[in-house]
RNA sequence: GGGGGAUUAGCGAAGUGGCCAAACGCGGGAGACUGUAAAUCUCUUCUCUUACGAGUUCGGUGGUUCGAAUCCAUCAUCCCCCA
């Protein structure tokens, strides 16, 4: 039945507000049409939805490509529905699903305890804690007994398994695929029936463990979930998702400078996505999209915004205005930082006030070795007070407050 | 249970007794250009050494040899085929 049909016109038009907010931005939403009808029971009932995201508990440094699932969510809040934040500690603590690294630790759970302490702080960076729950899975599936396993095992069967993409590619290519992988779908889907979740968030790799959830709630006799899948946000290189394990990241709980500057190095191709799925701007995107078009809004001008902004959404403003500075002073007009990193000298490296250079740059850990040291000095990359330096042997006299700079974004300044 | 194959630097991949610190590609670093974008060009890419040079690497261990990433034995891990 349509809920839609029981909403005066105040609420419709509460309704449509949501929707267009909602679907904004989203990959893939299934089905849409429940997904409606959930919001309009919602607001006809005034009792909100609850939207389920899934945590891993193994990985707690939070970066912009979790971030996007995370935006979503906090649209989701302000429209006054509750998020429940899932962590997974049951599925932690047995090992990790794919199996294929180096088998992964099993967590304790001081370990789990630890990291979903560390998530929190990060992700009510973004979402409103007082809409939001945090549960455990362990509280429902550590009980659980073979039979029920069993049983829960049961409703699905080996072919609808194996459609999962990355089985059926597994499988294909005579890759093993364990049994317990099976499991893991299965865990995160009871997840729902449990949580009796409205909605669910995930990246589009999450589909088939997002449908399983609907597939389940269906077997246990629950209304089921309408399953959102958000984008998956490319990193720094552009072409592969954004992931720590490839280092092209920006992580939340990084520095400002270091924020900013690693924001600019975003593509030019993929800045609207970033805007769109990664921070809290939702107005003017069209605008900007038609000033970068038409070349009235230079690139780089977008993209500065767009560093401001992540700076400024976990950083604050001022942070945000300090961080501009830096990269205004340092990058674009190529003159020393206001601030820059003391290292005193020990006396012991000291000959008679002066030290080879490539010593300097081994003690200060501006360079990781001596070879890599004496290389990016015959390759020009070393300035001292802003002279460049090319003798891999040079001896240099050291004074108070000397500047050594390496590459384009590492500097010292000298105690003696 | 039987048979076959693989394991080389961050990754991929050559190398099958000395010319191998090990081709090449990617990735990384530096320089030029610039908007710390893209594209392009140059150099560089085990460690130590001011230099000359030296040391430690090719899954682990132990051998053969004047000499091994390369041959032998053994162990480990992974994959394939058959049952």
């Amino acid at each position: 039945m349509d809920k839609r049909d029981k909403l005066n016109s105040e609420q419709l038009e509460e309704l449509s507000r949501q929707l267009e907010t909602l679907t904004r931005g989203t990959a893939e939403i299934v089905p849409e049409e429940q997904l409606a009808n959930k919001l309009a029971g919602s607001i006809a009932s005034g009792v909100p939805l609850k939207i389920k995201l899934g945590l891993d508990p193994s990985a707690p440094d939070i970066h912009v490509g979790h971030t996007v699932v995370l935006h979503k969510l906090r649209q989701f809040q302000q429209f006054g529905h509750r998020v429940q934040l899932l962590i997974g500690d049951f599925t932690g603590r047995i090992g990790d699903p794919t199996g294929k690294s180096e088998t992964r630790k099993q967590l304790t759970e001081e370990d789990v305890q630890r990291n979903a302490a560390t998530y929190k702080e990060q992700i009510f960076k973004i979402l409103d804690p007082d809409r939001t729950e945090v549960v455990y899975n362990s509280e429902w599936l550590a009980p659980m007994t073979f039979a029920d396993v069993v049983s829960l095992a049961a409703k699905v069967t080996v072919a609808r398994m194996l459609e999962r993409d990355d089985f059926t590619k597994r499988y294909a290519s005579g890759q093993p695929i364990s049994i317990h992988e099976f499991f893991y779908p299965l865990m995160q889907g009871y997840d729902s029936v449990a949580l009796e979740t409205d909605v669910e968030l995930g990246g589009t790799d999450q589909k088939f463990n997002l449908l399983m959830g609907r597939m389940l709630q269906k077997e246990y006799g629950k209304e089921t979930q309408a399953a959102i899948m958000m984008p998956l946000l490319e990193g720094l290189d552009g072409v592969q998702k954004m992931s720590k394990s490839l280092g092209n990241y920006i992580g939340i709980n990084e520095e400002p400078k270091e924020i900013y500057g690693k924001a600019m190095s975003v593509p030019d191709e993929l800045m609207l996505k970033y805007y769109e799925l990664s921070t809290d701007i939702n107005e003017g995107l069209a605008e900007l999209k038609r000033g970068l078009a038409d070349g009235s809004v230079h690139p780089r001008d977008a993209k500065m915004k767009l560093a401001f902004t992540f700076v400024r959404m976990y950083h604050g403003e001022e942070a945000a205005k300090e961080a501009e500075h830096h990269f205004v002073t340092v990058f674009q007009q190529r003159s020393l930082p206001d601030e820059i990193e003391e290292f005193e000298i020990p006396a012991a490296e000291i000959d008679n006030g002066s030290i080879r250079l490539v010593k300097l740059l081994l003690a200060s850990r501006l360079q990781p070795s001596g070879a890599e040291a004496r290389r990016t000095i015959q390759g020009g990359g070393v300035k001292i007070n802003e002279e460049k330096i090319t003798d891999p042997n040079a001896v240099i006299s050291v004074n108070n407050g000397d500047i050594v700079q390496v590459g384009k974004r590492k500097f010292i300044r000298l105690k003696v």
